[in-house]
DNA sequence: TCTTCGTATCAAGATTTATTGATTTGTCCT
DNA sequence: AGGACAAATCAATAAATCTTGATACGAAGA
């Protein structure tokens, strides 16, 4: 009855948790609009190069945006399918959660 | 032109740091049938009980699941409405990003 | 009131994640 | 080839988070 740890919520756990991070949103509410690159995002949220590259990465390995290389920029970009299989995954929580009414804990049997 | 840190941020980021361990996801799985006590959580999960409190608080200070007590035992449940928040936040990137096509950086300018 | 039991909280240490500044890699331009 | 520059990576430190065991709190029952 355990629920296992599966590496379909690896994939989960660091979308999440690429998501939660202030500056991480940010950067996701700017790739909203359109491509940018490195040194824009930079300048735009005002974090230093490197500490942006952290970041990215994270965004990067969870999926939730890719990097487009053009001459020396790379630009970043939404990867919109990967942030709707978090909201799927969050989706199916109101689809198919019973809520059965409040069941007596096993420790009250004896 | 720099995104703010709101307060509705801040709970978006509580929110998905919550979902962001393998733990905490497992507890939401199985509240997802039913509502559980405490003890019985950590026992189908094999986690001890101060493990057990400490990941309840992250979920419960996110608003993700409540807790009701019943004489000696807190039942938890999930808080649907506060998980369906974080499916619109996902959903609105879907429903309200142009996708405008690359942009020529602006370093690139001079 | 005393004991038991479920749960939360606390303090200490362990582990992970984030920040900073420096260096490296790779591309473009001359 | 050499210089300039965008971006990634690295090493060291800082900071946040997690784990563990002990303790405290509150409700139930004797």
């Amino acid at each position: 009855m355990k629920p296992q740890v599966t590496a379909d919520s690896t994939v989960l756990i660091a979308g999440f948790h690429a998501l939660s991070d202030p500056i991480r949103l940010q950067v996701l509410e700017l790739l909203r609009h359109q491509e940018y690159c490195v040194c824009d995002l930079c300048e735009s949220l005002d974090v230093s190069q490197s500490k942006l590259s952290f970041h990215l990465k994270a965004l990067k390995t969870a999926g939730l945006v890719r990097g487009r290389q053009e001459g020396r920029w790379i630009y970043y970009s939404l990867n919109l399918p990967e942030m709707a299989r978090l909201e799927q995954y969050l989706a199916d929580y109101r689809r198919f959660s019973p809520m059965l009414p409040a069941q007596v804990c096993s420790e009250s049997e004896s």
